[in-house]
DNA sequence: CATGAATGAGCGTTCATTCAT
DNA sequence: GATGAATGAACGCTCATTCAT
């Protein structure tokens, strides 16, 4: 008679696999873990041990999979900006309206921040707080996504006299001004983010002058 | 006759006040040096050895006026605070005329940004990076600046539906916004004041609108 | 029909063999590679995953024919110190001169300074740095070599009123002289071996004495 | 009354000197230990800890005044050779006779392999096994002093036709042959100095020949 | 007001070694 | 015969902080 398949059963400790594990699930393993505990503790407050100790391993295995605590940090923040960028560029795929898409970005953004929180404290937040070499390849990353939005907002400005330079500019203010938002979303919990999205649209898409003219005429 | 007051000759090492020195001086004097050294190294690469030797002290005198390396850090982010909220409520001061006052701000801002760059280090830059209890009290010293925006914006949107979130709203975000540019800047070194501070302002008086419509009847 | 012997076609890789492999033949390229990483590199600086990752196996592969580090690295010495041993008797043996026997084994030693250069710096370079249980057995080793030569100057010397203890005595002066020559000789590789093994075998054969007189004469 | 001056009571624990001490005191103390330790356990084997803890104090205190191990050890070693050199010149500089100044300087070798146990054993024996940058900058000091050798040589071969490199030749060999017989005598500690040093005398002095000739002709 | 000496605690990293497959 | 995964135990080094002087 044929035998079932022998599947070792991989006893699951703490919702983490324990004991010897392929090196893909281990990486992704470690990967959540340690986003999580940058996010909590910042990138000095956290030890290779916590983030071990929270896998469920010791902490050369940490080391074997990526090398340093730069290693494994730069390796969060890569996993959860590409996250950010495919969420952006796919909601902005779909509509070819200037607002819409704009929209659409901006909701994007906003929805990561409210189901990703740890990847945004990574990216934005109390794990973003790095200095020195791995400080720099953040800020690179960074700006790496601002040009994307850049080239999100290129076509719509097209031939209105707006040159490259000041596109960047504007996809830099834009990226600010939401970052600032969510930080104060987080603060401020009870809001909700139709609003807060509402907030940020309503500041990027018609500045304050109109504002500043409805209250004069009122 | 009058005597001229006796200064005791303080002997200059390194710039420094160098031997006993009355306290107010050495406090001024450390926070000098710290604001320039977190800059550089960023909170955690910043040792209190680091600060001592560059203040041509020893450690303990910084203890002894400082308390803990928080402590120094805080009085830093205190006193960088303190100058740019005070360079940007006097600009807003001159003027009544909404667009004015806030082409005021922002040229306030980053005036602040290209005079002040060690502080502005400390408090938006690599000097930035902390966790822990600083972090929250950075944190809350960040949000009363933007509250302190807010309390500008208010008067000219008044009566215009805009509730107080709302504007709070819009202080973050031009809060933020002015931060990413800033860091854009110092990126980019070639870019003048009047550059930057232009994009800022059209981004935040007239949206992206304005600009979308433009390229359309282009 | 005789068969040629069926060689299983064994894929190199890197100049090493590849995959499964004879026992015997792995053994020996394991030796002869950490033969030359620990020449290299030393004892303590050098680590079984070095070894294991330039013979392109995984460390258990080492660990299981050798044991341990320990293992390996005397297994090292050991092979060294047989060769050297090995020339030093054929050259020794061709001659009942004892100048010429003389002149033969330090000749036998130079050449193998410069053809084993790997082995050479086990014995007696970096590569000799240990210490601990290891140390004592190369120790040991090293005794045993220059107890060897003992046993070749003792048939010159018999009846001269020289006791067992003083030939040993020699053969130490004389192995240690050697040593320390060929360690010049590694700094400064424009001397050839002709006049190394030149002056080894004229301070041994004639000491200082000679040269003193002859240069009171001149 | 005159108060007695009041020197504070440096209580000795273990022989070692406790709580605050001045700087001298304790570099030189900590130069002792580290000495003994090294020579005992080598340079792998010994940790900073082994020093601190034999010292009586923490590890900081190592650091603070050597820096890193590597600094603790080279220290060791320069004092070390330091007191050798100084040893051979001085018993070199009381005579003008070759053999007698020969006779000399391999006394005081011996000298110091006696009464300087631990110095000796972290120039050549045990404590001698490192390898790295410590190595070369150790290999350094060897030769410049076996260069020393060749200078106190130099003046009795002059006008014999031996050039400086076979002078230097001629340092190593008797230095190395020195060498080698202390280790010898390390291993057979019933051997009196008088007796090592007359062999090495005698080998250095006359060479092999004459025990040869004396052999053939009993 | 300031220093010299010292500590306690922690952290990043490495490595020899093992075992199930 | 060989691998992939993991561990336990150190170790070098740094740093914030204190206290007696």
């Amino acid at each position: 008679m044929a035998q079932a398949p022998q599947v070792s059963p991989k006893a699951l400790v703490n919702g983490h696999p324990h004991g010897r594990v392929p090196r893909a699930v281990r990486e992704e393993q470690l990967l959540e873990v340690a986003e999580q505990v940058f996010a909590d503790q910042g990138y000095q407050g956290t030890s290779i041990e916590d983030i071990a100790r929270m896998a469920g391993v010791t902490r050369p295995v940490v080391y074997d999979h990526f090398g340093s605590k730069e290693g494994i940090y730069l390796a969060c923040v890569r996993r959860a900006r590409g996250e950010l960028e495919r969420l952006i560029n796919e909601a902005a795929g779909t509509t070819d309206d200037p607002a819409a898409q704009l929209w659409g970005g901006i909701n994007a953004y906003f929805e990561f921040v409210e189901r990703h929180g740890g990847a945004w404290d990574v990216l934005f937040g109390q794990g973003s707080a790095v200095a020195g070499p791995a400080a720099e390849e953040v800020m690179r990353q960074r700006f790496a996504t601002v040009e994307g939005i850049a080239g999100l907002l290129k076509p719509f400005v097209a031939h209105s006299g707006v040159d490259d330079q000041a596109v960047q500019a504007l996809a830099h203010a834009l990226s600010g001004s939401g970052e600032q938002l969510a930080k104060w979303w987080r603060q401020n919990p009870h809001l909700t983010r139709e609003q807060v999205a509402g907030y940020h649209m309503a500041f990027a898409w018609n500045g304050l002058e109109q504002l500043v003219q409805r209250a004069r005429t009122a």
